[in-house]
DNA sequence: CCGGCCTGTAACCAATTTATAACCGGGTCG
DNA sequence: CGACCCGGTTATAAATTGGTTACAGGCCGG
């Protein structure tokens, strides 16, 4: 499940940021209205969470484009807790909200309903193609061959580079996601998940058909 | 049995899941009305417990969307003792209310009421496949095998297991919900349970066929 | 008070997982 | 060409995990 989020308080986009990663969901941050916008249409979010006050263009705003071409799950952050956008946020297709300040409990446990609400229960096999991933018991098939065990590390990495499917995914954004803060010179850490994530789903490890490499940049799963 | 309970009182409310799970039952938790309805979809208990004062979706409001599709029985709470209250959750389709304070005792054997009521006796043991567990004396039996006897921790875990059967339930899951919160460090506690269980259910305990391991993961429940 | 069971704690081992390092080959660029 | 970067591969060390055994304290019934 990938989250957008907009928030210009660094500090707090960073918080929400690193309690949705912990919740196992896939955080995409940006600092105002105009990236949200942008990273809305690169990146596809299950849902977003926007802050009503922000440079650029506002949550309002933001919120109001977005709904003139999608459905997605809309959570608007707002520091005043004025009734007049509560009802404003609502009155733009959000479908919930919540004001500051609230604890990172909170912000997960009404996410976790907007998921649930919205349909996206996610405790099922995560499909996509041939490949099948079973978040639960850290396991995948491809195709009609025999389940295989993953371990956490190369569950993350599956995980993440399933939802951002068809697309390159940096390695830098990896590396976060995997193993959170760390030095970036760690490339060595994921070449090797990689190569073993590869031995585990490829029919030729040596020639990738599914985990395929954009040299320079990332990796990406190939789709059908 | 599961019962849902909702309730914004977060100490009423582990009050709560602590006395129905010491009884037997496996409480799930929703901290507002919206929490309430979307678990209701995706966890299907046996039975509601709403307060009526809740932010989001009131009781009243959790009651009256519910009744519309279905006719398990709900306990309204309210720390009014207004009449006003009562006509109208009894309109709504509640089955019974009790006003706050009430000692969990109480609680208890109105729920044991209403489960009676309803025609959902439990004095049946829980079975599925060839396991068969009985709650009220802590036994269960394999198979045609003798019953065996259980521990409250094992009973515990095996009710875990059994609920969730064939799918694969993460360690913390099952670290709260047998013995609360905890150190998260304390897996080896777990360990034990789930070997000591093992001893008791296992044909041969050193070659699980029932209590698998999902490496990294959790246990699971194997169905036939 | 004693002996049993239940529970928590520790230690050990084997297997798995993760981290660190070195080597190889291709491609690029001065 | 030769230094360099990049990714793949192999090897090995360190950390973690799960299973097992052993044992001590608490609780309870006799």
């Amino acid at each position: 499940m990938k989250v957008l989020i907009a928030d210009d308080d660094r500090d707090l986009l960073e918080l929400i940021a690193f309690t949705l990663s912990q919740a196992g969901y896939l955080p995409v941050k940006a600092a105002d209205g105009t990236a949200a916008l942008t990273l809305f249409a690169s990146e596809a979010p299950d849902l977003l969470v926007l802050d009503i006050n922000m440079p650029g263009a506002s949550g309002f705003k933001v919120c109001e484009t977005i709904r003139t071409q999608s459905a997605v799950p809309i959570m608007m952050l707002t520091a005043r807790n004025e009734e007049e956008d509560l009802v404003r946020s609502l009155e733009l297709g959000a479908d919930d909200y919540l004001t500051k300040p609230f604890s990172p409990r909170t912000l997960l446990a009404r996410i976790k309903a907007l998921m649930r609400r919205a349909g996206m229960e996610n405790s099922g096999p995560l499909a996509l193609g041939r490949i099948r991933l079973n978040v639960e018991d850290h396991t995948v098939q491809i195709g009609t061959a025999e389940a295989v065990r993953l371990t956490k590390l190369e569950l993350r990495l599956l995980q993440m580079l399933l939802v951002n499917a068809g697309r390159t995914v940096g390695s830098d954004r990896l590396l976060v996601h995997i193993w959170g803060h760390r030095n970036s010179g760690d490339r060595q850490l994921l070449k090797q998940l990689v190569h073993r994530l590869r031995q585990k789903i490829e029919a030729d490890p040596s020639l990738p058909q599914i985990l395929q490499t954009a040299t320079g940049a990332g990796y990406k799963l190939m789709v059908e």
